[in-house]
DNA sequence: CCAAGTTACGCCCTCTGCTGGCATAGC
DNA sequence: AGCTATGCCAGCAGAGGGCGTAACTTGG
């Protein structure tokens, strides 16, 4: 304890700080990292947080948690705090969330905003002995009135107040570093020398709460104290107030221009009424309720927009077209949505204009590719909200739209509105490819179509049947399509042609008189692999069983499909007369052999035998070959 | 104190485009 | 019969429009 001279007030018109712990650095930043509106106010934990500096007299007990306040203690406790001290074991300088630049010998006038003549002292002592006063000489203040109260922090020993240096004591419990306890009387302060002529003017930024249990102690809450000078310092992050002229060394009553700087967040005025109104922000005191839902509310203009939403009630009529809203803002923005058009956010990077900034912000994001929104079930990550929600759908399996006339469900409503425009809609649209005939149900397979068929490619793309290249899919498809049914292979010895080359392998051999394929059992050779392993199977393979055709008018069997046709006709059930032939044709009932090898090779095909492909019970049957002419055998047999 | 303006967040919607499974036609 | 190409279709995500609501700021 400092040496210095006790102020003398009765015992109980003194309350010593219960704790005054400094804030850790840590701490310290981490507030100072948080942004505006989202800062917490140190809560009584942070006074229970170790103090560097030494214990403080009468400190909070270990563990002993304030409870938070609410809105109807903080107006009706009595302010009884006459004294605030801090404990010489502080240094001044130490506590920079009290001081960021500690001043010696500060002389701390506080006064009711109405007038009133309470003063404190702020009265640093002599070297490391530090304390700090806060009295209130007189009257009885419940919280309410002294909600708002005036500090004015005069270096000198001369407590003068001055209308310049005034500003805001916000009983707010938004904060509560400092907390006082009525009736102790251990450690009172005393002001103990001078004040240091060096110090500028320096004003303290103090809220005050009530304590625990409300009525017998406040809470003073000390955020920063510190007044800069604009010209002599930068302006500091925790500041409160800033003189827009120098004041230096002047008690003097003048004009000043003063910037008041919100602690709690970077709100700052150069009317101290709005800095006052500002600072009911930082409360949580919402004394207006809704009768109908009991939400509380700080104005009772929010109070009255928020029941509008309630009754209907919409005053804000847009005079183009029939729309209203609650409040006048709505009715800017639908104005500039559908009628105005006026975008006055407009991003940088691009022509993208907006009404509104929040989307703005969201626009960047697709030049940033910043995803703020992570899934918590997979790695996908969304720039905004609705994605992120629309995306879950995918993991919970949610199909919200059902389509009313098939009950078939969807998981977006785009989707379900193509589906009911595609399959239940009488005008269905269609789109037409601009370069081919192709139609396309949607757009996006146009698209799709267009990219795969019409899309210009640097490789070319060569036509299988002769040396033409093409860089366009859908042209190289239209010329090759002129190859079709083109009989481009001629042969060189007779007038023969084809489409196929291993037609002309074959053809050419009628010619050179080659036949490839000898007959393993026997010595005849023939010109193709097929007749030979008719041959075999026909007189080497005892379990060959041949087929038989039948006529589908008298039943009557052939072993070749051209007898059973021609004796079809004269029957009665002729060529692309019965339904029994042409359902034939349709399942592929064709010759084995292809009619070109036949044709070339009489001798050999007369030992084909009528081979069928597929049975087709009730029109050709087949029948097993028991040695008999094969046009005499019957189904019966 | 009030009204207007501003800011911010959220919700829902539409339009758009890509993707991959499927059915089918053609080779 | 097998392969390939292609339109159909639902699923899904990107981007942006429009409105609801609350809270805050500003000036009269």
């Amino acid at each position: 304890m400092m040496a210095g001279t006790e102020i003398s007030v009765p015992p109980e018109q003194f309350t010593r700080i219960k704790a005054l712990e400094v804030i850790p650095e840590v701490l310290l930043e981490e507030e100072e990292d948080g942004g505006c509106g989202g800062r917490e106010p140190p809560g009584p934990g942070d006074v229970q947080a170790p103090c560097p500096y030494g214990p403080l007299p009468a400190r909070v007990p270990e563990g002993e948690q304030e409870p938070p306040l609410t809105t109807e203690e903080s107006e009706k406790h009595i302010l009884t705090l006459q004294t605030v001290h801090f404990s010489e074991d502080v240094q001044l300088q130490d506590i920079s969330w009290l001081s960021p630049q500690p001043q010696e010998g500060l002389q701390v006038t506080v006064q009711q905003a109405g007038g009133g003549g309470l003063q404190s002292l702020l009265w640093p002592g002599e070297g490391s002995q530090q304390c700090v006063a806060i009295s209130i000489q007189e009257g009885v203040y419940s919280l309410q009135e002294t909600e708002v109260m005036e500090l004015h922090v005069l270096e000198g020993s001369m407590a003068v107040a001055s209308e310049e240096s005034k500003f805001v004591v916000s009983l707010a419990e938004s904060a509560g570093l400092l907390k006082l306890a009525k009736d102790q009387e251990e450690g009172q302060l005393l002001a103990e020398g001078g004040p240091d002529p060096q110090v500028g003017e320096q004003l303290f930024f103090v809220e005050a709460k009530p304590g625990d249990e409300g009525r017998d102690e406040i809470v003073l809450t000390v955020s920063d104290l510190n007044v800069e000078e604009q010209e002599d310092k930068p302006a500091s992050s925790q500041g409160h107030v800033e003189k827009a002229t120098s004041t230096k060394k002047t008690n003097e009553t003048k004009e000043i221009k003063r910037t008041f700087r919100c602690d709690s967040c970077v709100f700052t005025s150069s009317r101290i009424s709005s800095f006052n109104r500002h600072m009911k922000t930082h409360t949580a005191e919402k004394p207006h309720m809704c009768h109908l839902c009991l939400k509380a509310f700080r104005t009772v203009t929010l109070l009255r927009n928020h029941v509008n939403t309630h009754t209907g009630t919409r005053p804000y009529k847009c005079g183009d077209c029939d729309m209203a809203f609650v409040t006048s803002g709505e009715l800017v923005r639908h104005r500039r949505y559908k009628h105005t058009h006026e975008k006055p956010f407009k991003c940088s990077m691009c022509k993208y204009a907006s009404v509104e900034a929040s989307k703005l912000k969201r626009h960047i994001r697709s030049h940033t590719g910043e995803r703020p929104f992570q899934c918590l079930l997979c790695s996908y990550a969304s720039k905004d909200t609705y994605k992120l929600k629309r995306h879950m759908r995918t993991h919970s399996g949610e199909k919200p739209y059902e389509c009313h006339v098939c009950h078939a469900r969807f998981t977006q409503s785009g989707t379900m509105k193509i589906h009911i425009l595609q399959k239940h809609s009488e005008n269905v649209p269609k789109y037409q490819c601009p370069h081919c005939a192709t139609v396309i149900a949607r757009k996006s397979d146009l698209r799709v179509h267009l990219r795969n068929l019409h899309t210009y490619k640097a490789t070319e793309m060569k036509c299988r049947c002769c040396s033409a290249v093409f860089h366009e899919r859908y042209a190289l498809i239209q010329h090759q399509k002129t190859h079709k049914n083109e009989k481009r292979f001629k042969c060189e010895y007779c007038s023969y042609a084809c489409m196929q080359k291993r037609h002309m392998t074959v053809h050419i051999r009628t010619h050179t008189g080659e036949k490839p394929f000898p007959c393993l059992s026997c010595d005849k050779r023939f010109r193709q692999e097929q007749l030979l392993n008719v041959h075999f199977k026909k007189y080497h393979d005892a379990n060959f069983i041949p087929a038989v055709y039948e006529c589908p008018k008298c039943g009557k069997g052939f072993s070749r499909w051209s007898n059973m046709q021609r004796h079809s006709a004269k029957c009665g059930s002729g060529p692309g007369k019965p339904a029994a032939l042409g359902k034939a044709r349709r399942t592929k009932r064709k010759p084995a052999v292809p009619k070109e090898a036949v044709q070339e090779d009489e001798a050999a095909a007369k030992e084909l035998p009528a081979v069928r492909l597929e049975q087709c019970p009730g029109e050709v049957v087949p029948v097993p070959y028991g040695g008999v002419a094969a046009e005499e055998v019957t189904c019966d047999g």
